[in-house]
RNA sequence: GGGUGAUUAGCUCAGUGGUAGAGCGCUUCGUUCACAUCGAAGAUGUCGGGAGUUCGAAUCUCUCAUCACCCA
């Protein structure tokens, strides 16, 4: 049966890819034929997700190394998964439920409304996993784990592979709880008003806005004053005043409610006369004015604003630093939504007793917390209404600092500049440093084994790039605050008794035996997503019970994942996996950058730049996108993604294709594996070319470095195969004594190109392995090559079939610039050639003549007139050319050659001249150059033969 | 401000000390029995600037410029 001239990815992907998964040709260990394994964990894509760029690409860079191994006979498991994303997912089903106009989260309750989670789970959950079968990925599907297995309300039993994963979040958990590598406390952390969460300094995106900057003065205590001086770098005096108070810039007033001290630098001469009294909190009722002292911290910068900083520990992190170290109290001023408190006594209570702690009464950060110190008339309002509302009463009042604009008229001073602002990477909101109860990891703790793990080279990070940007965050690390305000999640295994103590045990029961007997109640907070993320490599091998598969596949080898959650899970991964189970989950990381637009630009939906590889996948097919993926895959490279690109590997396919749709109408097509024994040199040459390419595509593999992979593929396949040897076959295929093991021999180099082709082009390459007729086994499932170009490349005809294509190119060239008639066939003169040459022509004469649409060769030595001359290797060929030539063309020609070549024969001769280069470079280098110029020098001499004999024609 | 990287053909990018490369695009020619999703031939580079190390630098070092990303 004819193969159809073109294939259609549409109709024969989804069958290849029930065909693999009918006969389990992915499950673990398939096809095993060593006892080594190789395992890749997935990075979990949210269970919220769909298929983007990026993860079509990083997993298509997985299914490669996942199919090269198991071809390889390695015990392998592609490990699948998916994380359970908790803002994510909440927010998925708050909305889901808001758009159907069913009750709300709060009005459910925590369990009504994980029911709908878990509902909404089995139902949408498992969009991603279908869109990933689409590329081709070929994941153990079999044992597709979840981040919440097993967690109370999962409705599912035995079907999933990691039903203990709750069990193992919980154990972890406990564990570290009880070594105190957990522990609780007030810390401000980055809340998110809009989910009403604390979320990781990770989970914040800091972006430039346009922001301003007031100025107000503090007035010193009872109406004091001093010498503010100002001098300019030299110290000569520029400015010198009598003032009663002292200036503040700031970008956020509404915290200077709860304000603590006022900062100045301690080298700061400014302010050295004041240091030490308090100073007056310009707002709120007058007869209730705060006093605050005036204190010295190296936190300020004295050349930026007034050089004074107002110190409110509750609302800034860098405030939060320089009151702890002050020992000031941190006033809370905002509620769990970013709107200004209305709790607790009215504010002139809060107030006076503020005041009897600035003036050095003991306090306690429980009871600080308790203080409302938003005045009566700001209470409730939203963060930026009571910014507003703040700047006009202290203008009003006049201790805004004045300046005059353009007509001259005094205003205040409010600078328009950009300022940085932290904002929800989930809910786009701006974040509100919010002093909370909080859950922490003290990371110091673990995170010594992680960094080893690199330091030591254990564990390699690709880029080396990596590594830096590694040890900069680990060796910096802050405490990671893995409690979450949520429902959706992991429940923190920790109980309190009617007192506030804590008892940690995995189960309720087993927290009650601790406490006595007492009545508990729950933490009513969940673990952070990247909590549990963080014991993937393990939790989904069955783990904390002993499991084959924990034994067989842990540790993993090779995680593939993007450079933007290095932070977020790589390293996390490292940690716990030391701290838990002291290995480290893996030994090569590779990373790779967001995948952007062909310009280069970050896709976003706002842009409209994104591009859906779905739709991709639909158009050219997934293998067009895969050898498009492999091929940007340059180690550290930006990974810019155009659709002209892809369409070009879209077109390699098809000319794969038609090769084998050639092979098979010649009857070569599916060879028996067994090497042919070639005598003809075309046939002795493409294996010799197959076994280079075996060497090169493992070896790119081996070092991760899947463009170098692609490329060769793409060269031999195209460059070699295509355009060579399917053409030098044409004439052996018709003669009587090559005819059969060219046959044998074509159909045995396109089942090695399907073979290594097929980890980054499965359907296609399965789909003409199909083709061929009876098969012992697919190609997902065929074993990977190993010879070597020791055992198969004959040096010979690897030189002859290299002279023959440069005589064949030379030919072409000559012909096309003299505008030799495309169809015409010619007589060539062999005017002198040497033996390796002589030999060459008479074994592939057939061949030449052919390719270069010739129609005789003679020998002789005398030249008629008006020939063009062509110089190869070893001698030099005419065409006589009378009637067409046009002289001066061929003289342009051939000066243009020679120029080209003198150029080349000075650099060469100019570095075997110099002794210096003889006596320092290796003696292959030395010798190669010479070679190189001996060959240059006799092109060149025939080359300037030909040019004089146009000459002496004139 | 700190960190990391980039700068090579018109475009997108490979290229870790030994004769500057690929794909796309461009020009000319071509319905040769696998392929027009194709074939043949061709043009195009002070490898960002400057300095240094070296027999030899796109590659190593320093410096300047521009850009990108991450963290403040």
């Amino acid at each position: 049966m004819a193969m159809e001239k073109t294939f259609d990815p549409q109709f024969a992907e989804p069958r290849l890819y029930q065909a693999w998964e009918q006969a389990g040709a992915f499950r673990a260990g398939a096809n095993r034929s060593r006892d080594e394994t190789f395992t890749i964990m997935i990075p979990p894509p949210n269970v919220t997700g769909a298929l983007h760029v990026g993860h079509a690409f990083n997993n298509t860079l997985q299914d490669i190394l996942i199919r090269w191994h198991r071809m390889r006979g390695f015990d392998t498991l592609w490990q699948p998964g998916q994380d359970h994303a908790g803002i994510a997912t909440q927010l998925q089903v708050e909305k889901m439920l808001a758009a159907q106009g069913a009750p709300g989260r709060r009005e459910l309750g925590r369990e009504k409304f994980l029911e709908k989670v878990w509902e909404w789970k089995g139902k949408y959950g498992d969009t991603i996993i279908d869109q990933l079968k689409r590329l081709g990925a070929s994941c153990d599907w079999s044992r597709n784990a979840f981040t919440m297995a097993g967690a109370p309300g999962d409705p599912r039993t035995g079907h999933e592979n990691s039903p203990n994963f709750h069990d193992a979040v919980i154990r972890v958990f406990v564990n570290m709880y009880e070594k105190g590598l957990i522990t609780r406390g007030k810390r401000l952390v980055n809340w998110d008003p809009h989910f009403e969460t604390a979320i990781s300094d990770l989970e914040v995106e800091n972006r430039e806005v346009d922001g301003h900057m007031w100025h107000f003065k503090y007035p010193l205590a009872d109406g004091e004053t001093y010498e503010y001086v100002e001098r300019d770098e030299d110290g000569n005096v520029t400015l010198r005043e009598t003032r009663d108070y002292i200036s503040i810039a700031t970008t956020r007033p509404e915290t200077m409610l709860g304000d603590g001290a006022v900062a100045v630098h301690p080298d700061d001469a400014r302010y050295a006369p004041i240091v030490g009294k308090l100073c007056e909190i310009p707002v709120g009722p007058k007869e209730f004015r705060r006093l605050i002292p005036i204190i010295t911290d190296p936190y300020p910068d004295p050349d930026f604003g007034s050089g004074a900083v107002k110190i409110t520990g509750a609302h800034d992190f860098n405030d939060y630093q320089v009151a702890r170290r002050g020992h000031i109290p941190m006033y809370r001023l905002m509620d769990t939504s970013a709107h200004m408190r209305s709790d607790g006594a009215p504010y002139a209570e809060a107030a006076a007793r503020a005041q009897e702690i600035a003036n050095g009464a003991d306090f306690t950060e429980a009871e600080v917390d308790t203080l409302n110190l938003v005045p009566d008339d700001l209470r409730g309002l939203d963060r930026y209404e009571a910014r507003e509302r703040v700047v006009r009463q202290i203008t009003e009042e006049g201790l805004a600092v004045m300046t005059t604009d353009a007509d001259g008229n005094a205003v205040p001073l409010v600078e328009n500049k950009p300022i940085m602002q932290p904002f929800g990477d989930r809910s786009g909101v701006v974040i509100e440093p919010m002093l909370t109860d909080q859950w922490f990891v003290d990371t110091a703790q673990i995170v010594g084994p992680a960094l080893e793990a690199v330091r030591s080279g254990r564990v390699k990070i690709m880029p080396e790039s990596g590594e830096k940007v590694f040890y900069h965050w680990l060796e910096n690390i802050e405490p990671w605050c893995i409690s979450r305000q949520l429902w959706w999640g992991h429940q923190i295994p920790v109980w309190y008794d009617a007192e506030g103590n804590e008892y940690c045990a995995a189960s309720e029961e087993a927290a009650r035996e601790k406490a006595g007997g007492k009545p508990l109640t729950r933490d009513p907070d969940v673990l952070d997503t990247w909590f549990s993320s963080g014991l993937w490599p393990f939790g989904t091998l069955g783990w904390p019970q002993d499991t084959p598969e924990m034994r067989r596949y842990f540790p993993t080898d090779v995680l593939i994942t993007g450079q933007d959650i290095l932070f977020f899970w790589v390293a996390r991964m490292m940690m716990m996996s030391q701290a838990v189970l002291g290995e480290d989950p893996f030994h090569t990381v590779y990373l790779h950058q967001l995948v952007r637009d062909e310009k280069g630009q970050k896709m976003s939906k706002t842009k409209g730049n994104v591009i859906d590889p779905l739709e991709i996948v639909d158009e050219f097919g997934a293998d067009a996108l895969r050898f498009t993926m492999a091929q940007m895959a340059a180690i550290g490279g930006v990974l810019k993604l155009s659709t002209d690109r892809i369409k070009g590997y879209r077109n390699f396919g098809t000319k794969l294709w038609n090769a084998a749709r050639f092979a098979e109408m010649n009857g070569a097509l599916g060879s028996d594996g067994t090497l042919p024994a070639a005598t003809a040199p075309a046939n002795k040459w493409i294996i010799g070319e197959v076994a280079r390419l075996r060497e090169s595509v493992d070896e790119a593999l081996t070092a991760l470095r899947f463009n170098d992979a692609a490329n060769a593929l793409y060269a031999f396949t195209w460059g070699k195969l295509c355009d060579w040897y399917l053409e030098f076959s044409k004439p052996l295929l018709a003669s009587d004594d090559k005819a059969a093991e060219t046959r044998a021999t074509m159909a045995w180099a396109i089942d090695q190109t399907l073979t290594m082709l097929h980890p980054i082009m499965p359907f296609i390459t399965e789909e003409i392995w199909g083709l061929a007729g009876a098969r012992g086994n697919m190609l997902i499932h065929q074993d990977w090559p190993e010879y070597t170009t020791d055992q198969l490349l004959d040096a010979e005809a690897d030189r002859e079939m290299n002279w023959v294509i440069s005589l064949i190119e030379a030919i072409r060239s000559a012909r096309a610039q003299m505008h030799v008639p495309a169809g015409l066939k010619i007589p060539v003169i062999l005017q002198e050639l040497d033996e390796a040459g002589h030999s060459a022509l008479a074994e592939n004469e057939a061949l030449i003549r052919r390719l270069a649409r010739i129609e005789s060769i003679t020998e002789q030595a005398e030249l008629p007139k008006g020939c063009i001359t062509v110089a190869v290797p070893g001698g030099s060929f005419a065409l006589p050319l009378a009637e067409i030539i046009d002289v001066d063309a061929e003289k342009a020609r051939l000066s243009k050659a020679l120029d080209k070549l003198a150029k080349e024969i000075r650099g060469l001769a100019g570095r075997v001249n110099n002794p210096k280069f003889v006596a320092s470079a290796p003696a292959e280098v030395v010798a190669e150059t010479r070679a190189n110029l001996a060959l240059r020098e006799e092109e060149e001499a025939r080359l300037r033969e030909a040019l004089a004999r146009l000459e002496a024609l004139d």
